[in-house]
DNA sequence: TGTACATCAGTGAACGCGCGTTCACTGATGTAC
DNA sequence: TGTACATCAGTGAACGCGCGTTCACTGATGTAC
């Protein structure tokens, strides 16, 4: 009982090792994702990995879950933090993804840069994936919910077969008009773009010293276009 | 001399093909760089294709710089095209860079995707990269010169450090304040962070049918914001 | 105009490296009676 | 408690493929006198 438990625990860690091998080298410049440099490191031949893993995708959808989760659970812990105003605590979710992604760029990218070639996300990364969005909304839904922000901010004007979309996306956002949901969609694009948009380069020479203030500022703005005060 | 021409002529027309077989290589699905490959394609041995390009990463650079100058003289010519309000043009240059985006989807990734592992763009790039921005700033300038938007809209608030560097970079933006400027470069993300958002699949399942309508009204949400009208 | 020479495009072989995945195997660890 | 058997981790060799880049070469095209 104990031994199995034993062989069971060798087993998560050597996993983890794995996974964390498999990151710190992709996080190092100019490298790609590659079992065999993974086996080299850990001291094992390159066959062994296919105990832990079924295929080199099957590690690379291990690692996307991961890095989901782990963003996804710094924005949960930061929203939870962070108890004052509804702008507070959206605040608090956009720095917590903009510090995280500076802290593991190589992550963020895998995440939220250009698919993979050749990869195709299976259905399980969906769930993780979702972990920050669902903190965004559920602010809307607080704000809704407690009367702090207006449910239909009477703009902007939504065309029809946009409306239908946004309303049937807006069945699972209580209280939510479809209105504010589009004013959230815009307020995503623009934390996760500003956030791209610094980690893969784009400030360079435009914006090097205060790159923090500029997106606390579009943040700012952000939060106010939704109604947080 | 005609001679010397046609020579350098059908020089020409083979650097093109090859830069033409790789862009069309990098869009089939999974594949990535390959000098052989093309090669291959060419009916050439692989060494041949150093007679054009001394370097993997110099066609790569080659590729770059053509991507940016077709995505740059998409805007251009839109712009142009669009000869009405402030708001029009601004349309025009969003729907241009998505409309290109669309149709060039592994051609956006490698100018607007994450950084290709291993290859660092050298300066050759900067001035075609900035066509589209260049652009946006243009409506700007045009704007306040002839009174259209306010020079100042006296909001978003910008901190002291951040301020500075705003105006180390409006020096080169004639009329604009460093306020109008932080609205730019808001507006600025939005625009590519929509169209990375929707060309890397983050709508898939949220918005599959009215794409279009929300990156339009995301254009004018940020149109309005920059006094357009 | 004709000839000698230089330039240039493309060849073919080779170097030295990488990769993912399969498969039969050994030997240790864990399980059931 | 001891023994027979099953499970499992890791080995080592191999398959079959890819890649970028160099180099001496051939033969055609272009140039200069």
């Amino acid at each position: 009982m104990t031994a199995k438990n034993l062989r069971a625990r060798v087993r998560d860690e050597l996993t983890s090792e794995i996974k964390a091998i498999a990151r710190r080298q992709l996080a190092t410049d100019g490298a790609d994702l590659s079992l065999r440099a993974i086996a080299r490191e850990l001291g094992m031949v390159s066959s062994a990995v296919y105990r832990y893993f079924p295929s080199r995708d099957d590690l690379l959808t291990a690692l996307i879950i991961d890095c989901y989760d782990e963003l996804g659970e710094a924005a949960e812990q930061a929203v939870a933090r962070a108890q004052g105003s509804l702008m507070d605590r959206w605040l608090a979710i956009g720095h917590a993804v903009r510090d995280w992604a500076l802290a593991h760029p190589a992550d963020y990218a895998l995440i939220y840069g250009s698919p993979v070639p050749g990869y195709h996300a299976p259905t399980d990364t969906v769930g993780p994936a979702s972990r920050v969005t669902v903190q965004m909304l559920g602010l809307l839904v607080q704000g809704v919910a407690t009367g702090a922000i207006p449910a239909d901010p009477g703009s902007p004007e939504v065309p029809p077969r946009l409306a239908a979309e946004l309303d049937r996306f807006a069945e699972q956002v209580p209280g939510v008009s479809r209105r504010l949901l589009a004013r959230g969609l815009t307020a995503w694009v623009q934390l996760f773009g500003a956030v791209n948009f610094e980690l893969f380069g784009r400030l360079q020479n435009l914006i090097d010293d205060s790159r923090r203030e500029l997106y606390d500022l579009q943040l700012r703005v952000m939060g106010e276009y939704l109604g947080f005060q």
